[in-house]
DNA sequence: CTGAAAGCGCTAACAA
DNA sequence: TTGTTAGCGCTTTCAG
């Protein structure tokens, strides 16, 4: 019961190795016939190609840029940026390397100079958690030109025109997301009137922008009861959604509802345990960390709204490596919006 | 920049290759000198095993048994089944060969002959939904005694003794599942009082036993206004869940919270939505499929409790492989508990 | 206990 | 257009 070999391919179709290696992978410079005849041979011996013998062979290496927000106190940036590191290290066994550099959050032009630096000659692929910003845009677009795979990831840019920017958003669908928490806030609110509010990190980032536009579709078109109060943005720093929370909680007393749509997490749970009115107000963020994750077993927060790090990394990893070697059709799988509550966490 | 390869360690260290394997594969026949000296170097330059290489070096295959109920009408099982068998397409270029055995729902008698008839020298694992009784134990620890690695997946059997009877259980925390559907359901019905009900498939296998358990422990314990009536088994049959449903409905019209333990859901869909009383009732399951899916996207369904069968698998035939490799100390990664709602199926 | 040499199955120069 | 031939980096006999 031995393995069937591209030896035995040639063999039974009376050709060479070489020529059975190009019809395998679809490479030029063989007759129709001859294709016909390996190819047909190869589905009756049952032929499938070994994997780590291909790899082997061809000696090919990639080498990948992530291009990530700096986390400072930013728990997922800091989970995606380890992860990112983590992964690389079980990568170089399968001749993968990883390389992560950082921008200032939102700076779209420190994101751009970054962009521009990078030297296409090193790099087969970027990742990159994008700001929407024109000059972004440019600058993935060029790296495209100069053969580099580009996909976004986490936040998308704009894609206005034909030229698409990059070649795939590996990112949670966050108008869903947006929607998820909506449904939330007002299902786990039936039966109750009141005002809910949204604190975003900064609308101009897409992830957000898209979020809090789900929300305020489901709040308005289903939970008349609720009122929306407008987007507040935090920066994604805590002391100013905390100083956030505190506005919003002197302001409403009937304030029932809460969606954290960005990071500054920390702040917002601080500020609401703070108020002892936690308990009376439903609230959903994203992200599962540490502190979204006491919060939730405190009953502080209601749920979580959570994309896997890995799952983000291990597809963009995926997606870029099937770029990198033209395999274009190549599909990278969705990810998924977990939600996390007080008992799955 | 060429990769370090063996050779160079070799080469460094002053010794032979095989030497190098040696200590690298913790192989014994090594002087305790030569391995600290080949230890020092390898980390000193650097070297990281190419896994190409070495798989295909060993030209080992590995063939792994799994063992599922007929799925008949339940497509979870069905969807589990599809997906074995597609994963082995994809795993064969990497050597592994998975195979498909079924045996009647809930007959632990046929699930322990077929264990039986396990041919040990052909199968080096095999994963098994069990049904957890003496007989199919003891199967399975024979097995394990012949030097096959045995998993249980989906569905535990019971670890009485020293001996655990398998190595690893592939599954959700199944009375977390139960807490979340209890959280779910009781939270949904803040502010109103009635009665819920659980349906399972059958209390013998070890899941459905364990939702129940965690679902009771919420209700009674954090969500005093609703009564939980005992629980009904529908041995995850679509007439027989329905008739259930229907006998519910008629006796309890304070009705307002239904678990879903087991299969059998779309009787329970078409029963709700005979009745016009599915919206008046906070409806929890499990298994994202077709049916629930729309039951969700219709409000039939209020949310869905889901374990990815491609993550159980691909979680599996690590396990297995582990295993069949001699490499004790793997630990095989949690399958998460996934929350479906209407807005993120 | 250590070393030399022959593959594993596929790919890719280089010839023909 | 087709064939020949030498590896890719590691493992594994079989001698020493």
């Amino acid at each position: 019961m031995k393995r069937i070999t591209v030896h035995d391919v040639a063999a039974q179709a009376g050709v060479s190795l070489a020529t059975v290696d190009r019809v395998l992978n679809g490479r030029r410079g063989v007759s129709e016939a001859m294709s016909q005849r390996v190819h047909s041979t190869i589905d009756r011996l049952g032929f499938t190609r070994d994997h780590f013998a291909a790899s082997l062979a061809t000696s090919r290496r990639h080498r990948f840029a992530f291009i990530l927000p700096q986390p400072d106190g930013n728990s997922f940036m800091h989970a995606l940026h380890d992860m990112v590191l983590a992964q690389n290290k079980l990568l170089m066994t399968r001749r993968i390397q990883l390389g992560v550099m950082t921008y200032p959050a939102f700076q779209a032009t420190a994101l751009a100079c970054i962009l521009e630096s990078i030297d296409a000659q090193q790099t087969d692929g970027v990742a990159v958690v994008a700001v929407d910003a024109p000059r972004v845009r440019a600058a993935l677009e060029q790296l495209q030109a100069r053969g580099v795979a580009v996909i976004t990831l986490v936040s998308d840019i704009a894609s206005a025109g034909a030229t698409p920017g990059r070649l795939h958003c590996i990112a949670i669908d966050n108008v869903a997301a947006g929607r998820v928490a909506g449904s939330l806030i007002g299902r786990l609110n039936a039966r109750r009137a009141g005002r809910v509010a949204a604190i975003a990190g900064n609308l101009t980032l897409r992830d957000h922008s898209e979020r809090h536009l789900g929300f305020s579709q489901v709040i308005g078109q289903e939970h008349r009861p609720l009122v929306l109060l407008p987007p507040a943005e935090g920066l994604d720093d805590g002391p100013a959604t905390a100083a956030i929370v505190r506005r919003l909680l002197d302001t409403h007393a009937d304030l029932i509802g809460l969606y954290s749509i960005g990071a500054g997490n920390r702040g917002i749970i601080a500020a609401l345990e703070q108020s002892g009115r936690q308990h009376d107000i439903v609230v959903v963020g994203h992200e599962l960390t540490p502190h979204t994750r006491a919060a939730l077993l405190r009953g502080a927060f209601d749920a979580v709204l959570h994309q896997s790090v890995a799952d983000e990394i291990t597809v963009a990893v995926e997606a870029l490596r099937a770029a990198a070697d033209g395999d274009t059709g190549h599909v990278p799988a969705p990810i998924r919006i977990d939600i996390f509550m007080r008992d799955n966490v």
